[in-house]
DNA sequence: CCCATAACTGACGCTAGAGTCAGATAACAA
DNA sequence: TTGTTATCTGACTCTAGCGTCAGTTATGGG
């Protein structure tokens, strides 16, 4: 061989502009040119790394999530408790900073081809399930220590993953009925419903 | 006049057939034969009552909300109490029957096209503003008379609504963390939360 | 019956943009 | 320095599909 591999590296590089352009523009309005010049790289070189535009989307998604759950588990701080863990979750996810709504409207893209793509709901069990689960240790956990009143730890944190995902997406359209402020307050109180007292 | 109007008969079929695709390939699949051919008339017809691809998109999504706001009227019984007006209104919502699954990918790719066309935003404040007010005032009714024990009927409703969102997600995309009917016990488990003994 | 025009058709022009490829460049080994 | 091959380029090909338009059909009024 004549030179050391830079596959793993220019792979990251343009996923890392995909992700920005998925998130600016949308995959219906993606542009393997945008890409590039993001990437700093001809569209050539994108070919060279990704057979077509599906694929390079569906590893873009994976990187996505990647990073993400990266981010989560370096947040995390395994001297809170419980409830505090799950305040923090859900501070960590608000779409409030450039991160975090780049994320959203990644995840957001990935759910609506994930209609038409029978390969990308593997991807959000993979990861989505992960995220569920964080929950549901700390909601578990919750109920153990007697800090939290929860009937069914599942439904708990099924309904708040749910509700968090819900209220993402009225915030990310800049709904009139919805900002990142106000899902926060919206998010504590739920917590606060199950704190005992 | 030699006729008269058949516009607002053919906008109609036009527009139900756009929803038609739209839920079966998204917005980004979507071509303009497809939409004619299931509506009966060729493309040029579609051209004739609609300006453009976008035009068509955006109006089929105003379409598909009215109809939705239709049948949530009159699903409604005005002689249900708050709390089973609440668990019905999760129920037809539920994405179960064919209708309301075509209802709710329509949805998602409202949101997702909101992310970059600011005309989308005032369709999903009109009819999602409704659909946040029915809750809101079955909420109320609740904890006025007594039968549901809400502290912040604003926030519960910010809840109940984002929640049944975004596990209305993960059921669309057959997430293997969610199902339609794991959907209807997880909100069936948050309302009995707030159920006064 | 005939006219006016609304409604409709479908072939065509045109463009955007995905993917190809022949060649240029550059990094490392020897 | 030179050979080897990975890496990169950007002009080019090709196709899908949007939107146009000249022409056709249908309908109701007069």
């Amino acid at each position: 061989m004549a030179r050391p591999s830079a596959v793993a590296e220019r792979r990251h590089e343009i996923l890392d502009a995909t992700c920005q352009v998925l998130s600016e523009r949308g995959f219906r309005e993606l542009r393997i040119a945008d890409v590039a010049k993001i990437a700093g790289y001809s569209t050539g070189t994108v070919h060279y790394y990704f057979d077509s535009k599906e694929e390079l989307v569906r590893e873009a998604f994976r990187f996505q999530y990647e990073q993400s759950v990266g981010r989560r588990e370096r947040d995390l701080d395994p001297g809170d408790d419980p409830v505090a863990r799950l305040r923090k979750l859900a501070d960590g996810y608000l779409p409030s900073s450039a991160a975090t709504i780049r994320s959203w409207r990644v995840w957001l893209e990935l759910w609506v081809s994930a209609l038409g793509d029978a390969s990308l709901p593997a991807i959000n069990n993979h990861y989505y399930g992960d995220w569920r689960q964080a929950v549901l240790d700390a909601a578990e956990a919750g109920k153990d220590q007697g800090l939290l009143n929860i009937k069914d730890p599942v439904a708990f944190a099924d309904a708040y993953v749910g509700m968090l995902d819900g209220l993402a997406i009225q915030v990310l359209i800049h709904s009139e009925h919805m900002t990142a402020d106000r899902m926060r307050a919206t998010c504590k109180a739920f917590i606060d419903n199950f704190v005992t007292m």
